[in-house]
This record gives C-alpha cells, sequence and structure tokens, in this order.
DNA sequence: GCTGGCCCTGTTATCGGTAACAAGCAAAAA
DNA sequence: TTTTTGCTTGTTACCGATAACAGGGCCAGC
C-alpha cells in the first residue's frame, strides 16, 4: 500500500520545515532560490500532488465552480460540450472541478467559490444581484455583468462581407425571433456591413427552427432573384433555408448563397454542407474558466467583457 | 460577514458532541432517537450544510469522479451535455463534483474516487486494468467491465417491428462501419426480429456519415421496390438516406420508411423529421453516476451491466 | 450484590494543508 | 560596537470533519 507524498514527506526528504514547501508551491518569491531548488527536486522524486482538499479546508475553499444552464436544456443541446470540456481544462490546471446546474434546481444550495452561468434573460437579474459569490456569464448581456461570448457582430460582418466578395448581389438577413443581445449584435454585424457597402439591408425574423425558416422561405422565395445570399442567424436557419431552395431546385451556391451562425454539427450533415460563421466554443469555455478563476482570486473584481473571434467555415452553400 | 454553520455550532446548539452530530449525519443508528430529532432540529435551524473538504480530509476521499472521453470529440458532441448534467445532478446529492478530461491528457494525473470512461476500445484495455481507482463504462463492451448503455439490441428490434407493423414489406438495416459492440448489438436487434417474422435480413454498413450514406443510398436505391423501410444505425446515416430519397423524389413516408437511431438532434432538423430510436441519455448519465458512487462506496466491487431502454419517437419518416 | 456486556455518548488524535507570528542571522545604519 | 532592518525559515494554531478508543449507565445473570 503506497501512500501518496505529503507536504510532510517533501519537507523531511528535502530537510526544511513543511512551511517552507508549502511556500515554495504558492509563494516562492519568498524563499531563498537555492532551497527552492532542493524542494522542487524533493517534490519531483516523491512525485508530490497537494492534497485539494486539504488545501481547500485550509484556504476556506471548495475548489469547485458551478456552471449553470438557465434556459432550457434541450434547446441549445450541442453547444455545450464543448464549452464545458474547454472549461473543464482550464479548472484542471489549478485543480478546480466542476457542478452542473440547470433551471430549476436551487443555485445557491451548496457552496462554491465561483459560477460560470448561461442563458440569463433580464428577469435573472435579481438573481445574479443575490448572489455573493463571484460569477461570470457565457453570452453578451446589456447589464453590467462580465461575460464572454463569440463577437456575433464581427462575425456576421465578416459573414456579410464575404458573400459579397463572392458576387452575391442581394444579401437577405434571416434572424431569430427573440429579444436577446447575442441576435441584436448579429443583426447589426450584418446592418452595418451593408451600410459600409451602400446597400440596404433587408433584416427579417423567424423562430429558431427548421420548420419555421422553411415555411418562411416557401412564403418568400419568390421575392427574391437570382443571385442572393441568405445571412441566416443560426444553423438551423440555415439548415430549413437549404431545404426550401433544394425543394425548389435552385441552384445552390451558383444562384443561392446560404450562411448559417454556429457550426456546431448541422453545418456539416446538411446537404449541401452549410458556410457558417463557426464559433469557437473551446475557447470560450477556456476563457470562462480563466476569468472565474481570476475573479475569485481578485475576491471579485469585475473582469469586463471579453468577444472570442468565430471563423468563417466555408463550404457547398456558398460560391 | 456570517459565517457558515460547522458541526461545532450545531454540537452547541444540540448540547451535544461534535461527535453525536457527526454520527447523526453517517451513522444515525448509533444514536439514540430523540438526540436525532434535538439534532436535526439544530441543524435545520442554523441550516447547517457539512464542509466537503473537511470531509473528504478526514475520510481521504477527493470527492472528485473523471469523466473520460478516448475517443475523438466532434464524434459525439452532441451526445455528451445530457449525460453530463444526468451526471451531474445525481453526482451533487453525494456532494461530488466532475472533472473532465479528454483522450490526450494523462488519466492518472490528479486524484479522484472514480471515473466513468466513454469510448473505450480494446486497445484501451490494458490502461483500464492499470487503473486503481473504481470505474464504470458508458457503452458496450465485451471485456467484463462494468457498463452502462442504451439497450442497443431491444431498441432496434422495436425499431423493425414497428416498421413491419406499419406494414412495410421490405426492411434494409444500414448501419455503422465499425466493429463496436453496439453496433453488433443494434444489428443482432435487426436480424432478430427479421428472423422472429420469418424475413430475411438485409445487413449493410457505410461510414457514419451523411454523405456516405447519401452515396450508398444513390448507388443502390434501384435494388430496393416500394415500401421498402432503411432501418438505420444512427440519425446521421438516417439523414443521409432521406436526402437521397428527397432528391430522387420518392414518397417518404408513402413508399419509402426511414427510421433512424439516437434521437438527439438530427432527427428534428431532418426533412421530413426522422422517426428514431431516442436513447435516454439523461437516465444513462444518472445511472452511471449511481454505479459509479456504489462502487466507490463498496470498494470497487463489481456492479455489473446497465441497459437503459431507449424509446421509439415516431415522426413524420414513417408511415 | 457483584460482574459482564450492551448501548450510547464523549474525548483524543488525525487527515494535509495554510496563516500568523516568532526567531535567527547577516548586512546596514547609528 | 551596538542597534536596526530585512530577509529567510521554523513554530504554533487552526480549518471542519471522522475514526478509534474510552467511559458511564443500565439491565441480566450468577
Amino acid at each position: 500500500m503506497t501512500r501518496t507524498a505529503t507536504l510532510e514527506d517533501v519537507a523531511q526528504k528535502a530537510h526544511v520545515s513543511k512551511m517552507t514547501v508549502s511556500r515554495v508551491i504558492n509563494h516562492p518569491e519568498l524563499v531563498a532560490p537555492e532551497l527552492q531548488v532542493v524542494v522542487e527536486d524533493a517534490m519531483r522524486k516523491l512525485n508530490y500532488h497537494p492534497n485539494n482538499a486539504a488545501r481547500a479546508l485550509a484556504k476556506n475553499q471548495t475548489s469547485v465552480v458551478k456552471f449553470v444552464i438557465l434556459e432550457d436544456i434541450d434547446h441549445m443541446d450541442p453547444y455545450y460540450t464543448n464549452i464545458l470540456f474547454g472549461m473543464a481544462t482550464e479548472l484542471k490546471k489549478k485543480n478546480y472541478s466542476l457542478q452542473l446546474l440547470l433551471k430549476g434546481s436551487q443555485i445557491e444550495q451548496g457552496p462554491a467559490d465561483g459560477f460560470v452561468i448561461t442563458g440569463t434573460r433580464v428577469d435573472d437579474y435579481p438573481m445574479l444581484n443575490a448572489l455573493k459569490e463571484p460569477f461570470i456569464l457565457f453570452g453578451e448581456n446589456r447589464g453590467g455583468y462580465d461575460f464572454v461570448d463569440t463577437d456575433n457582430l464581427g462575425g456576421e460582418t465578416m459573414a456579410t462581407e464575404y458573400a459579397l466578395k463572392q458576387g452575391y448581389r442581394n444579401l437577405v438577413f434571416i434572424g431569430l425571433d427573440v429579444k436577446e443581445a447575442f441576435e441584436f449584435s448579429r443583426e447589426a454585424g450584418y446592418v452595418n456591413a451593408m451600410q459600409q457597402n451602400k446597400k440596404i439591408p433587408s433584416v427579417n425574423r423567424v423562430k429558431n427552427s427548421t420548420t419555421a425558416a422553411r415555411a418562411f422561405m416557401q412564403e418568400h422565395l419568390s421575392e427574391y432573384p437570382k443571385n442572393t445570399c441568405f445571412i441566416c442567424g443560426s444553423d438551423r436557419i440555415a439548415t430549413g433555408v437549404i431545404q426550401a431552395l433544394v425543394e425548389e431546385e435552385k441552384d445552390i451556391p451558383g444562384d443561392y448563397g446560404v450562411i448559417g451562425f454556429d457550426g456546431i454539427l448541422l453545418d456539416k450533415v446538411s446537404s449541401p454542407k452549410i458556410t457558417t460563421v463557426k464559433q469557437d466554443l473551446w475557447k470560450i469555455g477556456e476563457t470562462l474558466a480563466q476569468l472565474i478563476l481570476r475573479k475569485i482570486n481578485q475576491n471579485g473584481a469585475p473582469q469586463g467583457e471579453m468577444f472570442i473571434k468565430p471563423t468563417l467555415s466555408k463550404a457547398e452553400s456558398t460560391k
């Protein structure tokens, strides 16, 4: 039975006190360089790893960050895997672990050092204000809370400009029918790019479902001449748009282009495959973790807003 | 500054020793009933919640379960959100938290009380055997390891029988081109049901991608008469099959039926929407958590195999 | 009436760290 | 030379729980 090495063991091997070893780990600047070397050597030889429970107890922390989804989970399903793993990877570096919560569960219940929260709406602000622990939101918001999100505006600008560059003359925006900051930003990205290029924007909104998007297209397709590109607020919508175009045997990408937003899975199973603004969910997760960890460390100091650049994933639905 | 209540506080309020309070929590059968009442009352009044770090330290545990994905993450992306949240919900009841790991990372690194592992292949068995902590696999395996999985066999049997009941005369299986237990089970489910009904099975295998499935169909569609139902090994394949049928302007579900497997997201964005064998991922997650917790508790005692019943989600791709 | 055992509760030591304070010692200041 | 200062390291107490052992009360059996 091999016990894992403790501070004590390292201390003995290095002929110093436990405290010195602890300092080498947490405040190396307080330790003489030559001792540092000796101690680090001993740690390595004993394959020392700090006991997280002991540290947490002594520092009165929990080593736990809670990840909370406030919206209906079904909706965003595939999103989260990458965010979660990106976060977890970053958290583990500091020996933190995760607890996952859904809307229903009492957030306050059980302690944590910090929260990462997604799907917040304005009605959730009171709850946020009541939170004692530091938190970071995933998702743009106008409430002044620290957040991380995809650069929705820049992403949609990029999409719009790409469509233009590929030679489409008419650019139509089909966004989501929700009053959320991310949607406004995507619209703004499209509108800005259009104005920049002296074109008249056309903004439409539908429910975020393939069926709704398809229905919209069935109704309006006749209004759109050849050489139109549909800039869509999500891949779901883009999928519906493509289905409608295929149904009518339109030429994609020749006469009609389609660009989606998200790049999670749908873009790859569609036929033709969708050109889309791909979010870097992993990076978003990493960033969320870094911010909440830093915020915890800085005793709740504000961390500001952080936009993660998406990339344009070019596929078969555009020239 | 309100400190959270500790055992000590509860003990004082209840006029007993810390130890008695601890016993009420962990071994109530050792405490006189009338004292239990008093202590529980005190706990409630002080809103006492045990300090997990302290407990973990004293019991020489970590309160952490690691969730490991050994395969390429892109592949199964949308799967995991529900499993993870199902697990987390169950784990939190015992104050456990999660760490998430991918293939690349050293599993051994950093301690945990147990593991839940997914995506294992035969080459991973040596690594599993070397693991000192208890673990449960997600996914059928023939290595004798404890696991939880969807009842793939039963699910595909159900799908096949449903197609028959709906009046399709020809049932064709299009499975995944992988040598994995789950795939063999789905095939077996189809084959069994066919034999049961005195029909000759037709098993085909393609790469698990819409494109591959579509290509397969383009090549073979002429071989299949009207009134054929395609029993597919995944929704991805079903999506490709549907695309090919739509392309050829076949009548779905009139002349051709399609049934998928998974029910994660693709079934709902396809047009027509896919009838599919829907896995209960949340339940799988819960079960994984329960088993690993019990296994930890029982010092690694084997927990056996656990199959979670899927449901048939009926949609537009079948009569 | 005395002893042994059962049932219940308290005491003590310990888990593996960290903060706060004490102390040693050399260089700098008086 | 003596005092002060600063840098470095060690000592002590404590974080909040649990395990193992100790002890007191009560009843049964001799």
